[in-house]
RNA sequence: GGUGGGUUAGCCAAGCGGUUAGGCAGCGGCCUGCAAAGCCGUAUAGACGGGUUCGACUCCCAUACCCACCUCCA
C-alpha cells in the first residue's frame, strides 16, 4: 500500500493518505534528502512537518487552452519528485489545482463564442488525458477553483478584518466588488523572491523611477514602459500602493452572469492568487511541506499567494520548488512556439515513454534544451532500455510489477539514492541505471557462452544496496544477478515513471510493435504467427547455410516494415508501425 | 531600473578542489555467414582575464555574452 501503483488512472494515492502515518516505514535514505528552496536560495535538508507524510501543492493549469510542452514538463517533473517520496516510503498527499475561472478564460471563450464554463471544463479533460498518456499519477486531490467560493470570501474577509486588505468603495459609498491586497501592511512581503521594493517605511521618496521600482515595473531602455499592469483592476487609481493586487474582482458588465458570485464586499470572482492559498490551506492546512509550480509563477503569483497566507495567520509552505523552462536555442518555448510544441502533437507523434524520457531526464530546475536531437536520442534510450529488459527478462523470470514497485529507497544502489536524495539529481541517477544496463549485458553475453560463464566481472560497490539489503555471497552466480539487476534497473526507472512494464506503457516504449508470445490482441497474434513461419524459413536457409534466401526472407519482412534481428536466442523481430 | 539564472567536448547534460559522469552521434576492435544488437577501447571539454591553492572545470573577483521574472504564462 505504501507503494506506487503502475497505473495512473487507479488512485492509488487515495490509499496512502492516512490521518494517522506511519513513520517506521520511511526509508533510512530520507533521512539525507536535499531540496532545492526558492526562498532561501540553497539547497536544504528536507524533513516532512508530520512524520512519514508529505504535504505537496502544486499550481495545476489554467485551463483556457490545449496543454502544450512546456505544461507537461512541469507535470513530469513533481511527478518524479511525488514518485521518489513514495519510494521513500512516504504517504504523500499531492493536490494539484484547476484554474477554471480566469480572466483569459472568459476573454477566449466569449472570443470563441462559447460558455466558459464549457472551455475550461473541456480543457481540463484535454489536459488530464495528456498527463495520463505519460504516466502521470493521478493528484489525490484536485480541487477546481469555482469549487471553493466560500472559503475564498472567507478568506478575503478574514485578511480585511485583519487590515491587510481593502474594499474599494462606490461613488454611492456601497462596496464595488474590488478588494486589494495592503502590500505595506504585511512587512514581509518579497520574502520568497527578495523582490519587494521594501521601501514601505520611507518617506518623501517621489522619485517615480523607485515607486516603479517598488512594484517591479519599469521603462525599458527606449523609454517605453512596457511593465504596466494589464488587467484593469490591477491599473486601478483607487489602489493605495502600486504592488497591491486584486484578491477579488468586481463583475464587469460584459461578462456572464454564472462567473459571478456574491460576496459581502460585492459581487464578482476572485483574483488568481487567492484561489490558489485558498486550495491549498483548505486541503492541506495551516501549514504544509512543499509548494510547487513553474518558474514563472515565482513572482508574482506565489510571493502574493505567500503573502495572501502569512497575513491571514498560516505558515502556509515551508518549501518553494519551481521547475524550469524548456527551451529551443536558449529561449523559453511558449507563445511563439507553442503551438508547433503541443501535448497533442509531441504524443502524436512520438511514444509517451519516449517524451517522458526527454522531460524527466533533465534537472527539474535547469533549461531543458529541445532541439532536433532531444527526440532522437530518448528514442534511441527507449529502444536500448526496452532490448535490455526484453532479453534479460528472457534469460531469466521477469519480475512482477509488484516487486518492482515493492523495492524501497534502501534496497536501490546507494550511488542512485544519493543522486536523488541531492535536490532530485536525475542525470546522475540515470547514469547509474544505464552503468548497470552496461554491466547486465556482460552478464547476459556470459550466459550465452558457457565457457565464459564464471569470467563476468564483480559488481562494483557501487551499485550495492543503499542499505540493508543482503549481499549475495552465496548466490554469485550470474543469473542471479541478472534478475537482481533487471529489478534495480526498472525500479530506479519506475521512480522516474519509466518502468517499461508498468501502465501507461505496457511494454511498448518504442513504438515498436513487439512479438508478444501470447498477446492477447488476435491481430497481433496472426501477425506473429505468419512473421515466425517466414522466419522459420530463414533459420532453415541459415541452418543450411543458404544465405542468399536468409537474406532474400530479411529483405521482403524489412520491406514490410519488419526487422530482424538474430540474438543468442533466436530471431528477434519488431514491427515499426 | 529591480531580481534571479546560465556559459562544460559535434549535440544534450551531471557531480566533484586532486581519481572514468552518463546519453546520443563519431572512430577502432570483438562478436556475427552478413547485418542488427551487445561488449571492449578511443578522440574532442569546461566563455574570457585575474586571484586563492601544492593543485581549480570545481572557490573568489572582474569582463563578455546569453536567458528569465517584474505583463497571462509550466
Amino acid at each position: 500500500m505504501t507503494n506506487p501503483g503502475n497505473d495512473p488512472l487507479t488512485s492509488e494515492a487515495r490509499l496512502t493518505v492516512s490521518t494517522v502515518p506511519t513513520p517506521q516505514k520511511v526509508a533510512k535514505a530520507a533521512a539525507g534528502q536535499r531540496l532545492y528552496d526558492t526562498a532561501r536560495h540553497a539547497v536544504v535538508p528536507f524533513s516532512p512537518i508530520t512524520p512519514g507524510q508529505v504535504r505537496m501543492y502544486v499550481c495545476g493549469a489554467t485551463v483556457d487552452d490545449a496543454p502544450h510542452i512546456g505544461h507537461m514538463r512541469a507535470a513530469v517533473c513533481f511527478d518524479v519528485v511525488r514518485r521518489w517520496f513514495l519510494r521513500l516510503g512516504y504517504d504523500v498527499v499531492f493536490v494539484r489545482n484547476v484554474t477554471d475561472i480566469d480572466d483569459k478564460i472568459l476573454r477566449k471563450a466569449a472570443a470563441a463564442h462559447e460558455q466558459w464554463w464549457a472551455r475550461a471544463y473541456h480543457f481540463e479533460r484535454v489536459f488530464t488525458d495528456a498527463y495520463r498518456r505519460l504516466g502521470v499519477l493521478a493528484p489525490t486531490y484536485e480541487p477546481r477553483a469555482t469549487g471553493q467560493m466560500p472559503e475564498m470570501i472567507e478568506l478575503v474577509q478574514r485578511l480585511i478584518s485583519r487590515g491587510h486588505a481593502y474594499i474599494i468603495p462606490n461613488a454611492d459609498g456601497t462596496p464595488s466588488g474590488n478588494v486589494f491586497f495592503d502590500v505595506p501592511s504585511w512587512k514581509d512581503y518579497g520574502e520568497l523572491t527578495h523582490q519587494s521594493g521594501g521601501h514601505s517605511g520611507t518617506t518623501g521618496e517621489d522619485d517615480e523611477g523607485k515607486i516603479a521600482d517598488a512594484m517591479g515595473p519599469s521603462v525599458d531602455e527606449t523609454g517605453a514602459d512596457k511593465y504596466n499592469p494589464a488587467d484593469a483592476a490591477d491599473l486601478s487609481d483607487a489602489k493605495h500602493d502600486p504592488r497591491d493586487f486584486a484578491l477579488w474582482k468586481a463583475a464587469k458588465p460584459d461578462e456572464p452572469a454564472t462567473a459571478v458570485w456574491q460576496a459581502p464586499f460585492g459581487a464578482g470572482r476572485p483574483g488568481w492568487h487567492l484561489e490558489c492559498t485558498t486550495m491549498a490551506h483548505r486541503y492541506l492546512g495551516n501549514e504544509f511541506d512543499i509548494h510547487g509550480g513553474g518558474l514563472d509563477l515565482r513572482f508574482p503569483h506565489h510571493e502574493n499567494e505567500l503573502a495572501q497566507a502569512r497575513a491571514a495567520g498560516w505558515g502556509f509552505a515551508r518549501h518553494w520548488m519551481h521547475s524550469a523552462w524548456v527551451t529551443a536555442k536558449g529561449e523559453k518555448m511558449s507563445k511563439s512556439l507553442g503551438n508547433g510544441l503541443s501535448a497533442e502533437r509531441l504524443l502524436g507523434d512520438n511514444p509517451a515513454w519516449v517524451v517522458r524520457y526527454a522531460l524527466a531526464s533533465v534537472h527539474y530546475r535547469a533549461m531543458l534544451e529541445w532541439g532536433k536531437d532531444t527526440l532522437p536520442s530518448a528514442l534511441a534510450a527507449a529502444k536500448r532500455v526496452e532490448r535490455f529488459v526484453q532479453a534479460a527478462g528472457q534469460a531469466i523470470r521477469q519480475p512482477s510489477r509488484e516487486e518492482v514497485a515493492g523495492l524501497s529507497a534502501d534496497d536501490l544502489p546507494k550511488d542512485f539514492v544519493a543522486a536523488m536524495d541531492n535536490d532530485i539529481d536525475v542525470s546522475s541517477a540515470l547514469a547509474v541505471v544505464f552503468a548497470l544496463i552496461r554491466e547486465t549485458n556482460q552478464l547476459l553475453a556470459g550466459e550465452h557462452t558457457a565457457q565464459n560463464a564464471d569470467r563476468s566481472a564483480p559488481t562494483s560497490d557501487a551499485m550495492r544496496p543503499a542499505a540493508g539489503a543482503n549481499t549475495d555471497q552465496t548466490e554469485n552466480n550470474g543469473r542471479r544477478r541478472i534478475r537482481r539487476n533487471l529489478l534495480f534497473v526498472r525500479s530506479m526507472l519506475d521512480v522516474f515513471g519509466l518502468d517499461p512494464l508498468a501502465a501507461p506503457f505496457d511494454g511498448n516504449i518504442s513504438g515498436q510493435t513487439q512479438a508478444v508470445p501470447g498477446a492477447d490482441d488476435p491481430t497481433a497474434k496472426a501477425l506473429d504467427a505468419l512473421v515466425s513461419a517466414r522466419l522459420a524459413a530463414r533459420q532453415k536457409a541459415r541452418k543450411d547455410r543458404d544465405f542468399a534466401t536468409a537474406d532474400a526472407i530479411r529483405d521482403e519482412l524489412a520491406g514490410l516494415g519488419i526487422t530482424v534481428e538474430d540474438t543468442a536466442s533466436g530471431p528477434r523481430w519488431s514491427f515499426a508501425g
